[in-house]
DNA sequence: CGGCGATTATAACGACTGGTCTAGTAATTG
DNA sequence: CAATTACTAGACCAGTCGTTATAATCGCCG
């Protein structure tokens, strides 16, 4: 595996996050990688489209990643999800409310526009879904609460990440933390 | 005030809640506006993102008054509230998951890269935020959590749409309904 | 009916898009 | 070292984008 490769991967991942898959041109992404014209199609031969599918999956990975740390650092989901928000609040608002979301951006745009985009995010979507199931479960809750409470957490985060990012202000998803750790412990 | 100017901004509603600004070009709208180039130049002579500001500003007066309504259906804020999700799961569904969350995709592609647009997005949430808000007030709970409440419940609305057109189910959205009710009670 | 403002129709523009192609250079291998 | 594979660089392409300009047509009113 390629470092020019991996660059254009990350700067994909980058730009995606920040405006989404039509705002993000293979011009832009050439540009701030560094990487040469010949090397993106050599790279990526079916263009644009599967990039984007590569970029998702990547960071799909990685969130992937940093949410089971998250459940792991804590006994009680509770701890563990609230803890998370928290941490993700300090990341939205480091990077000047311009990160936060890898995916959103795109899975809205995709949605019923384009399948191969869709279904990336979609996959995305479930397999974090399934890594705060999984700590639910292990909590106590009952399987279909578990289930339920896995999907509004989800929810909550891309909706504060939206709401943090739009109002460039760190407070929806510090409130959406203290407000899901209430519910959790209800 | 004319139809043909109304009917472009309708249609530019439309297309740009089921995906974004820069997914939407104007030859588009044009084509399923049925109004013609002179006239998009005519009654928006500032162009594309005059368009747009004024779709989403229509849009935002549109939601405002749901939610007014919706808010008024029913004493407990619980029950306004979780009914109005409901409400917007039906809805979802009835467009083929190709509708709901009419600002999303632009808020998220504009947050850091369009001013103009990012403050018509944040005018818009903020706005349907205080009418939650001022529900919650009306309910008994005290002003600071119903300021926090007010906006996990956007955040929650927003966060459910997009997994719900993203899975092209509805189960996000009422699973949000279910678990906002609970909160709200707790 | 004519004048005037409102609206339409359409060609053209420059910039940008994603993609193709090809020759050249770099790296690897026997 | 030569051959082969990997990677780069840049020109080129057709199409689309948002916008401008201008003349023509439409609708209203006195």
């Amino acid at each position: 595996m390629s470092n020019k490769r991996d660059e254009i991967i990350a700067t994909t991942c980058r730009l995606m996050e920040m405006q989404g898959y039509h705002a993000t041109g293979l011009n832009q992404i050439l540009e701030e990688s560094g990487a040469p014209k010949g090397s993106l199609y050599y790279y990526f031969p079916e263009g644009k489209e599967a990039l984007a599918i590569e970029a998702i999956e990547h960071t799909s990975r990685l969130i992937a990643a940093n949410l089971r740390a998250g459940m792991a650092a804590h006994d009680h989901p509770a701890d563990a999800i609230t803890d998370f928000l928290q941490t993700l609040a300090h990341y939205v608002q480091t990077s000047g409310f311009q990160a936060g979301g890898p995916i959103t951006a795109i899975a809205l745009e995709a949605a019923s526009t384009n399948e191969a985009l869709n279904a990336a995010c979609r996959d995305a979507y479930q397999d974090w879904q399934a890594i705060v199931e999984a700590k639910l479960n292990e909590g106590g809750y009952t399987a279909v609460r578990a289930r339920r409470l896995a999907s509004l957490v989800i929810a909550v985060i891309e909706g504060a990440i939206i709401l943090s990012r739009t109002q460039r202000n760190v407070a929806p998803l510090l409130d959406a933390a203290t407000e899901i750790g209430v519910l959790l412990r209800c």
